[in-house]
DNA sequence: TGTACATCAGTGAACGCGCGTTCACTGATGTAC
DNA sequence: TGTACATCAGTGAACGCGCGTTCACTGATGTAC
């Protein structure tokens, strides 16, 4: 039976938030349209209501989960100030950001997935990567104003790249060895 | 019909072969038993003659693909020389490894599928880790007598990421400047 | 405000399809004498 | 070396299953008068 225009548009915006997460634990293909729709309360038939197709879903989805990367960087720095590349860094290569891969960082997750999908998916991966380095590259400023953009992108690469090694190993120990190092490489001026 | 031991232990290599290329290009889900004994000019009935199931195909050809990543490693370290690190750095942050997904870095094209893949495949994938932290290592050493374990975790974790991002992103040109920065991050001593 | 009708979000069954897996069968290979 | 038989890699059809997608239907919502 209908819904009014408010909940059917909580209901689209819960099946996003839904899959924005399920995609990002399990992969594209780990996730069926019946259990996303069983997530935000609905039955499969409804899909099509909302969605054009699953690929449609996919690209708000991973859209959804860019944006809220990118809102947390946003709030993280502006609450660390002046120390807000050291805080992005830090938040980012954490055992726990390891652990909560459903919330954590789309492009660590999913980034592999997405360079798969045709080139619809890289085009708003890509705006997001940017969108990333530009917060990460003006908290570098503030610390060192020497620091190009370059620097910036570079290390975010470094970060991205030990969260996707810190999951790929099956030691916690070891996984904290590999967060620890970039963290070292990223702020030396911490070390003992 | 049957054929001869060294015949079918060929064909079981083939598929090994053909899985651990398709696999790196489509994903684990990207790509059906089918299409994988096809490769091998084989029909999809003898799978199971050769394999306990696609998860142990998974395995053996992650395992396949680490071992010619390493051994590829290898050579190019003792082609080399002296300026051995340079070389991996440079060999592996290019636009042509972007491109060749299929025979490229595993850890990068399947390291984020391989976590959601149960605790086996990490096993897996961590021997594989420690073993290019140990190459790139030992040549960092010969560059920088300084240069701790750790330094060449945080490099790997660089250029793992850097490659990451460049095949996430759309743009070919951006793409090639996330390469450059991680390069000019990792050997810091040949910038203009 | 009240009535009559069109709209359309959601339901639940059904569709075809490709998947991983199983199986009876084939016939060349390997083995035992 | 030759013969008789067991083995088993490979074939091709079949299995059940879950997938993405479609559809006829429901009934509350939205709209027009």
């Amino acid at each position: 039976m209908r819904v009014n225009r408010i909940q059917a548009e909580e209901n689209r915006q819960a099946v996003i938030d839904a899959a924005s997460r399920l995609f990002r634990e399990r992969g594209f293909d780990g996730v069926g349209l019946a259990e996303l729709m069983a997530a935000a309360g609905l039955t499969h038939g409804a899909f099509y209501k909302q969605f054009k197709s699953k690929d449609d879903l996919i690209a708000q989805a991973c859209d959804r989960a860019l944006e809220t990367g990118i809102n947390g960087w946003r709030r993280a720095a502006a609450e660390a100030g002046e120390s807000a590349y050291a805080a992005l860094v830090r938040r980012y290569l954490t055992p726990g950001h390891r652990g909560r891969v459903g919330t954590g960082c789309v492009i660590a997750s999913l980034g592999a997935d997405a360079s798969r999908h045709g080139p619809d998916l890289p085009r708003h991966f890509e705006a997001g990567v940017k969108t990333f380095v530009e917060i990460l590259g003006s908290a570098l400023r503030q610390a060192d104003p020497d620091a190009t953009p370059d620097d910036a992108l570079a290390a975010f690469a470094t970060m991205v790249g030990a969260l996707v090694l810190a999951r790929a190993v099956d030691d916690d120990a070891y996984a904290r060895r590999i967060l620890a190092a970039a963290v070292d490489r990223l702020l030396p001026s911490t070390r003992a």
